[in-house]
DNA sequence: ATTAATGTTCAGAA
DNA sequence: TTTCTGAACATTAA
């Protein structure tokens, strides 16, 4: 599923077809369910067309084509979102196509292709996107510092794996990420935010960081199902590399120990029990399940 | 043949 | 305020 990495390879891919190109027509090649457009869709043409795109940029998990009339086309791909220049994996579900061209140069096609149908295109003005990102998302996962995790999650309750996968607090994380990324510093997924010291959150940081650089190095990850894909249907590579996402059962590739997969905010989480142990100070408060009892 | 699980995000409830 | 639940959706495994 597209997270930080597989979102930026899309970034990427995509950024030298459209960069500095103009948006010359666009279309719904097919007849499926409207899915999430907003404006709705000749508004949204209307909007796009004719204009040139200035920069890709990548805000958490979207692609943000910057147009010159300080517009914003937002790309969130959500659960199958993809952002292709080459063909599709299938013709049934692309939602949308663009075609991009300079006076005179190639021309390109850039397709938004969604099987699930669950991600958004969404154009939107300079003040409203400022204002969109500013009320949604935190600071990016990929430069997040200790300071600013700390700051944002370290009063909460909350499990730090359901915490990272909080947007508001730190944007680009999701599940598979999370787990490879407390694996990475040896925490517990279950440890209560107050517990992390400052230092925790550095090191939490850090690994955040390293792990997301890394994954994004490898084109990010094509699980089982095979929905994700680069630009060009390519498939990642990251998903040879991960340590305990999707491997209960297997051997922690660390200290032998079998990962184990628990369920937290209704969602698989994966770890390695041996090398990801609750702190004495934790255990018994952590593993509360329903909402603390206030009076 | 139903049902559950998959994973992201948001609205709305606790 | 903070945290939690369910719905949106398509597809597959049980």
């Amino acid at each position: 599923m597209p997270e930080l990495p597989e979102v930026e390879t899309m970034r990427r891919g995509v950024e030298p077809v459209c960069g500095g190109r103009i948006v010359r027509a666009t279309r719904t090649p097919c007849r499926c369910r409207p899915i999430g457009l907003r404006p709705a869709w000749p508004a949204l043409k209307r909007r796009v067309e004719g204009r040139r795109v200035l920069d890709v940029r990548r805000a958490g998990k979207r692609v943000v084509l910057v147009l010159d009339d300080g517009g914003r086309l937002v790309f969130q791909p959500r659960m199958s979102g993809l952002l292709l220049l080459a063909d599709p994996p299938d013709r049934e579900h692309l939602r949308l196509q663009f075609t991009v061209e300079q006076t005179g140069g190639p021309v390109h096609a850039l397709r938004y292709w969604d099987r699930r149908g669950l991600g958004q295109v969404q154009w939107m003005d300079e003040a409203e996107y400022a204002a969109q990102v500013e009320r949604v998302l935190g600071p990016d996962a990929l430069t997040v510092t200790g300071e600013q995790l700390r700051q944002r999650l370290g009063a909460g309750r909350r499990a730090i794996k359901v915490a990272l996968l909080d947007q508001h607090a730190v944007a680009g994380i999701g599940n598979l990420y999370a787990a490879e990324i407390l694996f990475r510093v040896r925490l517990h997924p279950a440890t209560p935010c107050w517990a992390l010291r400052e230092r925790d959150w550095e090191r939490l940081a850090e690994a955040t960081r390293q792990v997301l650089a890394e994954a994004v190095a490898y084109e990010g990850s094509t699980l089982g199902d095979g929905t994700y894909r680069n630009a060009l249907n390519q498939e990642g590579n990251y998903q040879n590399h991960h340590r305990v996402y999707g491997r209960a059962g297997q051997p922690c590739p660390v200290c032998g120990a079998a990962i184990r997969r628990i369920v937290q905010a209704q969602r698989s989480t994966f770890f390695c029990p041996r090398c990801q142990r609750l702190r004495r100070a934790v255990r018994g408060q952590a593993v509360c399940k329903g909402p603390v009892r206030r009076r």
